[in-house]
DNA sequence: AAACAAACCTGTGCGC
DNA sequence: TGCGCACAGGTTTGTT
């Protein structure tokens, strides 16, 4: 479910909230949810402490706390943040559910909820080596220096075709396939387009709708698809669904170049949107 | 190095 | 209405 803009929106939505709140209880409904630890880990390590700081890279969520440690959030498919009163009645598949407490606020209820379980919450110290990938994740296009030469040095010479790359989350972090296929069909390009024959034109191309497609993203709050599965931690849904251009838009017609259909196909077990015509 | 399949799970939507 | 199948925003692991 969630890419880049869909996980800064729910850092974002989170925020306020979470900074400066204290941890005073936590329920863990869901081993598999905490699985990179044993659960006494994850309770001992935030139970009492206070949250300081919210950040993201990639689609990776870290909220850091007082004592030094860390809790890392991958939301994978389905998994979602959300809060709410600690007394509305929980969302189903509800894994993990942290009770917040900070003067001058209501108490707050952060639920990790996540219907397939494959996203996952880790606390960790950062001296251990508990979130390894978070050391090979590539540049993240809004959290760092993201200028053409860093992009161009990023992807450069790579013999892959172009979706390969831009999914490659150690070459750019938070790429996912709705976006691959939106920055695909802005910079008119192929999915199989081998990135090692772009010129420096085309990557010029590429660099900036790949910035513009995030950004744009992120400024909608993100992309809900006709599942609603995606709402942010207020349970706000995003409006970026409606600049899709091919995105779960298969049979129709272009709206970029009016005459090419949207064609959908599959490989590596994912779908890829591309219209025929604008796209080479 | 790169491409692909399978694995991890649950829910939903579709055709019959 | 019910059943079986395809498919879903991600990532890792193992195989060609």
């Amino acid at each position: 479910m969630p890419e880049l803009p869909e996980v800064e929106t729910v850092r974002r939505s989170l925020d306020t909230a979470i900074v400066g709140s204290r941890v005073i209880r936590v329920d863990i409904g869901r081993l598999r949810s905490v699985r990179r630890t044993r659960p006494e880990v994850v309770r001992a390590g935030l139970l009492g402490e206070t949250f300081t700081t919210t950040y993201r890279r990639g689609k990776y969520l870290f909220f850091d706390l007082a004592n030094g440690n860390s809790m890392m959030v991958h939301l994978r498919m389905s998994g979602r943040l959300l809060l709410a009163a600690p007394d509305a009645p929980r969302e189903a598949h509800t894994h993990v559910a942290l009770l917040l407490e900070r003067s001058g606020a209501e108490p707050t209820e952060l639920r990790f909820v996540d219907p397939r379980t494959f996203g996952e919450v880790v606390v960790f110290n950062p001296d251990d080596d508990l979130v390894p990938e978070v050391g090979r994740l590539g540049l993240d296009p809004l959290v760092d220096e993201f200028g053409f030469e860093a992009f161009r040095s990023a992807v450069a010479g790579r013999r892959r075709g172009l979706k390969a790359v831009l999914l490659d989350q150690t070459v750019i972090a938070g790429i996912g396939n709705i976006y691959a296929d939106e920055i695909m069909h802005r910079a008119h390009m192929r999915w199989d387009r081998r990135v090692d024959t772009l010129a420096t034109a085309q990557l010029k191309v590429l660099h900036r709708m790949t910035v513009e497609v995030l950004r744009e993203a992120v400024a909608a709050g993100g992309s809900t698809l006709s599942d609603t599965q995606y709402v942010d931690a207020l349970g706000r849904q995003g409006i970026f669904q409606a600049e899709h251009r091919v995105y779960a838009r298969e049979g129709e017609r272009c709206i970029t170049c009016g005459r090419g259909i949207i064609r959908r196909v599959t490989g590596a077990g994912r779908s890829t949107h591309f219209c025929p015509v604008c796209q080479r």
